[in-house]
DNA sequence: CTTTATTTTCATTTTTTTTTGAAAGTTTAA
DNA sequence: TTAAACTTTCAAAAAAAAATGAAAATAAAG
């Protein structure tokens, strides 16, 4: 496979694979198009390789910006800004869960917290399959909460290395 | 808190936090209605808990199924058929993420190998820095594959009792 | 069979999400 | 200053996703 191709399916694929996770297609193809160029790009580039408007570009290299994957830089001499990807993927893979985290767990948890605290009759079946699923969920959720921050912490070796063994 | 209103916030928790991760919010509220119901739900119960069409809960019903996380059940006497959903919680995430396993990283692995096999000038950054950021993301692809191969493969107990003990 | 209850399908409509592009805003350099 | 280069905003348009509902299909009962 020639490397024009092949960049264009990582793209889309990249992009797929994003959007059946509740991520902008858009935001996850232009993220594809940063982690394979060795050189930051410019708007306009991003522009031209995904053909989307200097709008969309300009909102979804911001939200990239935001979740810690991309940041700008500025060439000396050169007026426009220069957008590079982080390469390392276990530092994207924990930006990524730390902003999930932030975004998503932490506030579930609030919420089943308060809903745990629901009044009702211990002999109602529909009161106690409530608390029961309500309160089993704030555990996983919980659960899910520790190992993120414990790897979050943790080295990259510690996902590529010892942990599998664990398990064996 | 009532548990009138309590069922409501957990219904609406949840269809967001499902939106959120590429989840059909209704299907995700369905399926919490399902999660706090003692007993099994006709597909009118559905439809007029949540306000939806005959269609619509029909369909959704199907995809749970098709996930796992719902039965039908026939009941004696009874022409309709019920809906029950699996309530233990470490069941339901294996479930979800056999279910997202098969669906998206077994296609996206096998997308990356294709991808892996890109010809090109080894000495051209554009060449180098596509197949490092392919090959990288390969082996993170294929590490989440085998540690949730020995997840789901695993005991409740796994999650909640001793792993987090290894990271402290 | 035939009737009736129930489920499924899917073309159409509605809603939600995403994108556009032009105007407003900002920064830099002369 | 002023003007050109560049970035940001956001109302409107377009596209995508989800929901509706009535007709078709299926299944059970008489």
């Amino acid at each position: 496979m020639e490397l024009a191709e092949a960049k264009l399916k990582f793209i889309e694929a990249w992009g797929k694979l994003g959007s059946e996770w509740g991520i902008n297609r858009t935001m996850a193809q232009v993220h594809a198009l940063l982690m394979i160029s060795p050189e930051a790009l410019t708007t306009e580039e991003v522009m031209a390789e995904l053909s989307i408007s200097r709008g969309n570009a300009n909102m979804t290299l911001r939200d990239l910006i935001d979740w810690g994957l991309v940041e700008k830089q500025h060439k000396t001499g050169e007026r426009k800004e220069f957008f590079y990807a982080e390469k390392d993927v276990w530092t994207i893979a924990r930006r990524v869960a730390e902003e999930r985290k932030k975004r998503e767990l932490t506030p579930i948890i609030k919420i089943l917290d308060q809903l745990g605290a629901v009044e009702g009759d211990a002999k109602d079946p529909a009161y106690k399959t409530f608390k029961t699923t309500v309160t089993d969920i704030n555990k996983l959720a919980n659960n899910v909460n520790k190992t993120l921050d414990t790897m979050l912490k943790a080295e990259e070796n510690w996902f590529f290395g010892s942990i599998l063994k664990v398990f064996k």
